[in-house]
DNA sequence: AACCCCAATCGTAACGTTATCAATCGAGGC
DNA sequence: GCCTCGATTGATAACGTTACGATTGGGGTT
């Protein structure tokens, strides 16, 4: 065990002579109990005593180690994200780059540091989250890509970990979570398509598996029907949601003796293999092809054809996300930190 | 100071007993000292001894206490890398996912955890890094878009902390680094389109304040040099390389007397930014125009063009990047670790 | 037999923090 | 004047680990 720490080893680097409480009680000719007290406002402390000793602090540039209080408090000071990223050389949806930015945009003030770590699709994300936890690496957990009955979830509720989850749950047990109305976002999107005269409107998207896609389907399905359009199975997908599995079930779906004039595409990666598709049959956006995206990041600015598309910013997720879980590691109320937002329409 | 640790916070969960030393000692009728030893296969103890410690741990499922670890040593366990990342939601490079990727495949199997902070281009990366380094949360930093006077490597080279950059660096102090070499694959890319006649290539590249973007422009000088083609500076970008900015120089480039019947793409973003480009000149690849791009994932698969590319696995880089920033923590000469590759060209 | 040395093990003290209980002191009540 | 009480402060013991000097016992030397 602790196989790579043997052996000679470079000495202690820095940290030698930074001041501790002991240096600042023998300072200040008062215990370390009462100058750790009053640095932390306890009431038994006298107000004179509190401020002489802050004083003191900052003078000297006391600054505290969190090494000791980890040790002392069994607390982490880390916070775990599991992000969903795309598989190794693939192009895919950088979403969980825009997250972490913004997590760190809420961290970075606290004493709190980040570990991500992108799960890849064929990654055991549960077996993953478990290592990390036993090994006692986070204070709290944030995770994306939630499934009705997420296991991780469940895992992190059995074990009384702290969690927000970016995607709502059919859990029993109210957890955090931060997530965008996906059901409005694909309504939104499929009312667009609608107006626009659109009456085959092609659905791709990602697996049922996944909360996101049954809440988009929902959504598809009311814009249809207070249209007084009939759902078409043939062109609504539900399955894999990368690029090239996307782009084959666009072609599939161009290829039908009645191929839709619209698309309405799940996310970034899906709206990418929808147009390769629409290239290869040899058909242009704009030529009675319409399509709309759901997106975190404007990628869609710089593909040949307007697209239009629902848009959240991923990094204001983030930080939302980082700011439930800190409030959750301070004891907050699971059920205070459940959050729907609408995505903004954006027209093309 | 530590504002948010104060006030009711639930008990300490799980970790309550866990086995420690302190617990196989007892079991074993050892003393700490001598379990600790035997574990880390200390020369004192006897062989005997150490197999029989040993043994108890595996039984009773002994795991060290990190956190006593690091309060002892020091150390942190942990490996922090700065990486770039495209600004709030603009599109851009995600390269830093797959990198994250790697660094995660070296590490999983050790102690170590990672902090990845994602660098916007508006940020400072050294206080960023700064921060981190006075905090003690790391025990050696990893980072990339090297500079040739890099500060954040001379601040590092400075403390005396171990790091390993994705990019070299002109500075005389030997460090370790690992690195594509990026004079070649512009060579090769502009090759191959000299091969294939053209004469007037563009290059959209990035900033000569990165070593990366120098030795691209020597790699297409020196390409051209042997084709004996001159160097025209008008179709010679180093701009800001963002997917808008591209674009614009690119566009540039397209309304020239003569414009360029081919580029040479620096990154993914620069070809996402000259294709948007091309498309709003109303000219196509195939048509006389070629590109060739240097990439770390399969985008240009999804493109609807066919782009030629030079190619690297990140998901490698970042596999690299980690295993060399293990070795120097443990110790070892960072002049050992100072690694150059060659990316593959994939014509198409 | 007294000596020393080496191998193996142990005890103690740290690393920096916090929790718990003990000590001090002045004020107030009897 | 004695006792009690509240308000402050202090001493001690942990949290789990490692570094260091001390201790033990057996074998070899003189």
């Amino acid at each position: 065990m602790l196989s790579r720490t043997d052996d000679r080893r470079r000495p202690a680097r820095s940290s030698a002579g930074r001041p501790t409480l002991k240096t600042l009680a023998t300072h200040l000719d008062l215990s370390v109990t009462t100058v750790s007290r009053a640095l932390k406002d306890a009431p038994e402390v006298t107000a004179e005593t509190i401020a002489r000793v802050k004083e003191a602090a900052a003078e000297i540039g006391y600054v505290p180690n969190l090494r000791g209080i980890k040790l002392r408090t069994g607390r982490t000071f880390n916070i775990c994200g599991l992000l969903a990223a795309p598989p190794a050389e693939a192009v895919g949806d950088a979403g969980s780059l825009a997250i972490t930015q913004g997590l760190h945009d809420t961290l970075r003030a606290t004493q709190y540091s980040l570990t991500t770590v992108p799960l890849v699709p064929g990654m055991d994300a549960l077996a993953e989250m478990q290592r990390l936890a036993e090994a006692e690496l986070a204070d709290a957990f944030i995770f994306d890509l939630t499934r009705p009955q997420d296991e991780r979830a469940r895992y992190l509720l059995e074990q009384g970990i702290p969690f927000v989850s970016f995607g709502r749950t059919e859990l029993f047990t109210p957890h955090a979570y931060f997530d965008i109305d996906n059901e409005d976002a694909a309504y939104q999107a499929t009312a667009l398509l609608l107006r626009r005269g659109h009456r085959r409107i092609g659905l791709v998207d990602p697996p049922l598996d996944f909360l996101y896609g049954r809440q988009r389907l929902t959504g598809y399905q009311r814009a249809l029907a207070e249209a007084g359009v009939p759902l078409e199975t043939d062109i609504v997908s539900h399955g894999v949601h990368d690029a090239p599995h996307s782009k084959a079930v666009a072609g599939a779906m161009l290829a039908l003796p009645r191929p839709p004039t619209a698309f309405a595409c799940a996310n970034e990666v899906s709206t990418l293999g929808t147009i390769a598709a629409l290239v290869e049959a040899g058909r242009t956006i704009g030529g009675g092809i319409d399509l709309v995206s759901r997106d975190g990041t404007r990628l869609v600015d710089f593909l040949p054809w307007p697209i239009s598309s629902c848009f959240y910013s991923l990094t204001e997720v983030g930080r939302r996300l980082a700011s439930a879980a800190l409030a959750l590691i301070d004891g907050a109320d699971p059920a205070d930190y459940q959050t729907v937002v609408r995505a903004d329409v954006i027209e093309q």
